[in-house]
DNA sequence: TTGTGTTTTATTGCCTCC
DNA sequence: GGAGGCAATAAAACACAA
């Protein structure tokens, strides 16, 4: 890393003295206002901007010598780069989103700042490219939920209904055979045939319980032990069946190498580099909290910052997705 | 104008990799 | 051990409503 110095030139009796203050001591993180700079050579419209001019925060020392520096007054605040500036580095972003030394070199050169300014905007912008992503992530994982929780809902309803369906041909078949037993008659209160009845009864006692079986294996989910529950997408959907929770469609920051199965979004597009804001798959998210099981299921671990308290209804359910 | 929330620029400390 | 990356954080700059 380079080192934490701080340049800034002095006015007044001070005229031409720099004084550069090593940073080395001192707690905790920030500390922005502790620097202060002159101005510099108009690059790349510098001079332009609505509130005063712009400058770069940053100045060579060498450049701090000349006698046009020492006649303002101090200290002078960090500025923002202007939209030129910041037009160039989110093309060069866009290129690719690490800078190696070289290009970083180059960058400042064109700029007009100082190398560690352009690896700092870099830093800055990698870091809000992810907090964009993981929030589209999260949204679509909570869509995505949400229609499967809505399904959910849809099958438990139906399972009631066919439950209800099952008790009430129990009931009647049993009244039924309860007749026949005295009177010996084949045809039961409905006016079916006692065979169709039993046919009936069988068919509808299946595909409950084949429903039945299936909210089984949900509340299994909903339950799951430890904040992570595996999804069996046999069990779930029947076999055959499989969800897509996420649009394959879409990226995701999650990374190739280690959710190489999930289809959340293409992973590791050209090893790393980007395309745009939308269009990376790269970064190196040591956090993440998802991972995979060799069953193709995404794990959610609540314990980590990706968790959101939207995602869930009642505590200790997880939060669940599958792919293809 | 001022208070407040958001964004941007920058530092610090820790971690990983070579 | 040095270089570079990232998370956390500070503070200036900016936006905007009251």
């Amino acid at each position: 890393m380079e080192s934490g110095r701080l340049i800034f030139s002095t006015a007044g009796s001070c005229a031409g003295q720099m004084l550069f203050l090593d940073c080395g001591a001192g707690g905790g993180g920030g500390g922005g206002g502790a620097m202060f700079h002159r101005g510099a050579r108009p690059v790349l419209g510098m001079e332009e901007g609505g509130r005063g001019v712009k400058r770069p925060f940053f100045t060579a020392p060498d450049e701090l010598l000349e006698e046009e520096y020492y006649d303002e007054q101090l200290p002078e605040k960090k500025r923002r780069l202007t939209p030129e500036q910041v037009h160039l580095l989110e093309r060069s972003f866009e290129e690719e989103n690490k800078l190696e030394p070289e290009r970083k070199t180059e960058l400042a050169r064109k700029l007009g700042l100082q190398p560690r300014q352009v690896a700092v905007w870099f830093q800055n912008r990698r870091a809000r490219w992810k907090t964009k992503q993981l929030e589209r992530d999260f949204d679509r994982l909570k869509a995505s939920f949400d229609d499967l929780r809505a399904e959910y809902d849809a099958l438990l309803q139906d399972n009631h209904r066919l439950h209800s369906q099952v008790m009430s041909l129990t009931e009647k078949l049993q009244e039924k055979e309860a007749t026949e037993g005295s009177d010996g008659a084949a045809v039961d209160a409905s006016g079916l045939p006692a065979a169709d009845v039993k046919v009936a009864v069988a068919d509808a006692g299946a595909e409950a319980a084949f429903e039945v079986q299936q909210v089984k294996a949900e509340d299994r989910l909903s339950t799951g032990s430890g904040g992570s529950a595996v999804v069996d997408a046999d069990a779930l959907l029947g076999g055959g069946r499989q969800l897509a929770a996420v649009d394959s469609s879409v990226e995701s920051y999650f990374p190739g190498d280690e959710y190489h199965d999930c289809v959340v979004g293409p992973m590791d597009q050209a090893a790393g580099g980007i395309q745009s804001e939308e269009d990376d798959g790269a970064g190196s998210d040591e956090g993440c909290s998802y991972y995979a099981d060799d069953a193709g299921v995404l794990f959610a671990d609540h314990g980590h910052h990706h968790h959101h308290a939207d995602d869930d209804e009642e505590d200790g359910q997880i939060s669940w997705w599958m792919w293809n």
